[in-house]
DNA sequence: GTCTATAACCTGATAGAC
DNA sequence: GTCTATCAGGTTATAGAC
C-alpha cells in the first residue's frame, strides 16, 4: 500500500516538474480557477450567497466540489473575491468620469446612463445581487471602495449646484434621481414587464430609448 | 400501543369539544397564529427566504418550532402566505388611486409618492424583499395580483398622454419614473448614504422632502 | 395546542487515492 | 491538480408525551 502511494507521489512530482519546465508558469490550474470564478459569478449573482449551494457552483464549472475548496478554502472566500471584483465593476470608470472637469454636465449623465445600462444589459442580475447582499452584511463596501466622503467635493455636484435653478435643494437628490432613473427598471422589470405586458423585446427597445431621455429628464428637472 | 394512541385522540377530541362549548370561536390558537405571521413577516422580509432558519422565527416569535409546522406545515407554506400579503400590501390601494377619473394627474404622482415613502419608512426591507424574491421565483406574481394588463387602459396612462408634449414618448416611461424616483432611493440607502456621508437623520429629511419634489420633477418631464 | 426528542435530509468541508 | 468517499454540523419536519 504505501509503495503504491510512494509510486504515484513519485510520479506525480515528475510529470509536474516536467511540465515546469515546458512552462515555467503553471498554465494547468489557472483556466480551472477561472472557470470555478466564472461559474461562481454566475450561479452567486443570479441566486444570491444563501441560496448558492457549492454544489451548483461546481456543477456550473464542470469541476469537482473538492476542487472548489482546493482553490478558494470556503464557500465565503470565494463569495468574498467574486463581490469585491463584482463592486469594483460597477464603480471603476464612474469615479473619474464624475469628476472630469473637462466635460458638461449633460455628458456625464449621458456618461453614466449608457455605463449602466450596458452593464446591466449584459449581467441583468447585478444591481439587485449588489443591493441585496450589501443589505444582509453592510459592512462590505466601506472597506473596499473608497468612496466614502467623495462625492461631496466631486466636480459633478459643483455642475449640479451650478445648473440647479433651485440652490434650496440638496444636489445629491439628482446623484439618487439619475441612478434611480437608470438602475432602478431593470430591478423592477418583473413590475414592469408584467404590468404593462411587454414582451423581452418591447423592454429592451424601452431601456434603449432611455439613453437619450434620462439626460433630457434630468435636464428639465434641474430648471 | 394502539390503545395508548386511541386514549390520546379520543382525550383530544374531547377537550377541543369542550373548548367549543365554551368558545364558540377558538382564541387560543389565533393568537399565536398571529404571533408567528409577525414574527416570520419579520425575519423573512429582513433576510430573505433561503437565509431564514425556522428555528430564527420560532425564537423571533417566542413560540416552539414545532408550533410553526402545526399551523403552516412547512417553513414554504408559510412563506408563501407572508409573500401573498405583503404582494396585497404593497399593490392594494395604488391600482384605485391609478384610475380614479376624479384627481388630476399631479395630485396622483404625490398620492403615490406619499404612500410609498409612508410604506417604506415604516418597513424598509420591503422593497429589496419583493425584488429578490420575485426574482428568485418570478412566477408568484402573475398568479396573485390582477394587475395584468391592468395599466395600458388605467386613467393615470391617458393623462400621461394628454400632458406630455412629445406623443412619440410612451407613458409606460413615467410610469417607471415616477416608482423610480420614489422607490430606489431607499433601496440605495446603503450606498448613498456611505457615498454622501449622511446620518440616519440626514437621508431621512431628504426623503421627506422628496415627497413635494417628485411631483414637480415629474411635471417638468412631461413638458 | 404546546412541548421535547429525534428522524431524515442537506450542505460545506476534508481525507486520501490516484 | 483532480477525483471519490465521507464526516461533521446544521436544518426542516414529525412523532409522541403532556
Amino acid at each position: 500500500m504505501n509503495q503504491t502511494n510512494n509510486f504515484y507521489l513519485c510520479s506525480g512530482l515528475y510529470l509536474k516538474a516536467y511540465k515546469m519546465a515546458k512552462k515555467p508558469k503553471i498554465e494547468t490550474n489557472r483556466s480551472t480557477e477561472e472557470k470555478i470564478k466564472e461559474a461562481a459569478r454566475r450561479v452567486f449573482t443570479q441566486k444570491g450567497y444563501a441560496a448558492t449551494r457549492t454544489r451548483d457552483i461546481a456543477e456550473e464549472s464542470g469541476i469537482n466540489l473538492a476542487l472548489l475548496n482546493y482553490y478558494f478554502r470556503s464557500k465565503e472566500k470565494l463569495f468574498d473575491i467574486i463581490m469585491l471584483e463584482t463592486l469594483q465593476g460597477f464603480i471603476s470608470g464612474i469615479k473619474v468620469m464624475l469628476n472630469d472637469e473637462s466635460t458638461s454636465l449633460e455628458k456625464k449623465i449621458e456618461a453614466i446612463a449608457n455605463k449602466y445600462i450596458d452593464l446591466i444589459t449584459a449581467q441583468p442580475d447585478l444591481p439587485l445581487f449588489i443591493l441585496s447582499e450589501l443589505r444582509a452584511n453592510p459592512d462590505r463596501l466601506p472597506a473596499n471602495m473608497g468612496l466614502k466622503d467623495f462625492l461631496v467635493k466631486s466636480c459633478i455636484v459643483k455642475q449640479i449646484r451650478e445648473a440647479s435653478k433651485d440652490p434650496g435643494v440638496n444636489p445629491l437628490h439628482f446623484i439618487m434621481n439619475i441612478i434611480s432613473l437608470t438602475v432602478f427598471p431593470f430591478v423592477g422589470r418583473p413590475i414592469f414587464q408584467n404590468l404593462a405586458n411587454l414582451k423581452k423585446s418591447d423592454f429592451d427597445l424601452l431601456m434603449e430609448q432611455r439613453r437619450k431621455l434620462i439626460p433630457k429628464w434630468v435636464k428639465a428637472m434641474l430648471k
